[in-house]
DNA sequence: CCCATATATTTGTATGTACACACATGAATT
DNA sequence: AATTCATGTGTGTACATACAAATATATGGG
């Protein structure tokens, strides 16, 4: 008869949510120089690639929900790193200027934290396991 | 040149908060039966394991940060399945009588939630995930 | 026994994230 | 063209979770 808090270990919810929470405190650390949370950086780089990209293109994009995605494109608004129009159906956004000057913080402070986990985890082992939570991430898709 | 949304799938930080966010909804649905939360639900194992236990070892064992656990155990004192007592420094936390029967259900939806995520990802596959997502997990404590 | 330091707990406050719903718009079928 | 259906977006609301600070208590060295 093992302990509740050992058979913890062996759920995937509790293992996934305790990582996540790790490597989100992790992360963001490493972004507090862009003076944004990782997602939302993550974000920034999106409609960087795609000017005119729309919140559900993005969700989709990010794994987030559209009304997430509408709430941090708005606080990136407020911020004066982006831009939106809304046209029809349909909402363009866009990045603005100061939007732009954030992309190189971002890329270090991304970089940072991949040496950072890698130094703990091994680089490999980093790699692998990034890669192994992927596939099953996607494969949960709905 | 990868594209930056490719990217995104080898950064831990994105892989894993997009599994657990998609294996929490699961969890949720799964829970729902029992009113609470996974996460609630656990602490209440918890509690019945170790009557009289207190927030901080609670959150060891669910990693979780004390101040969480505290508005956890207040939630499950409101609903009627917990009490706590204050003694000195400590607090002493107790299941009570609907508490308990709580503790079936909850070992109910706890195995449903397993059965669902192994018949998408395998048995063995997400034992095997699960493995390496909490060794990755407690090397990155702290 | 007293003070400094460490520990346990709670509270105020903030952020990330989601769902359910509402609304506008576009597409398809009659 | 009108009606139905699908899609994109935004809002109200709620929950999980955390940190920092406040508080209360315990503990060890002098």
């Amino acid at each position: 008869m093992k302990k509740t808090e050992e058979l913890f270990h062996n759920c995937l919810y509790f293992t996934a949510n305790s990582l996540a929470r790790k490597v989100t405190k992790m992360a963001d650390e490493s972004f507090k120089v862009t003076g944004l949370s990782p997602s939302h950086a993550f974000l920034m780089m999106l409609v960087n690639d795609y000017p005119g990209i729309g919140p559900k293109a993005l969700g989709d994009h990010l794994n987030l929900a559209p009304s997430t995605v509408t709430r941090f494109v708005d606080t990136l608004i407020y911020k004066g790193y982006l831009t939106k129009k809304a046209k029809g159906k349909n909402t363009f956004i866009k990045i603005t200027e100061p939007g732009k000057e954030l992309l190189d913080p971002i890329g270090v402070a991304w970089k940072n934290l991949y040496h950072q986990y890698s130094e703990i985890l091994g680089e490999k082992n980093g790699q692998d396991l990034t890669k192994i939570v992927d596939d099953a991430g996607k494969k949960l898709h709905t």
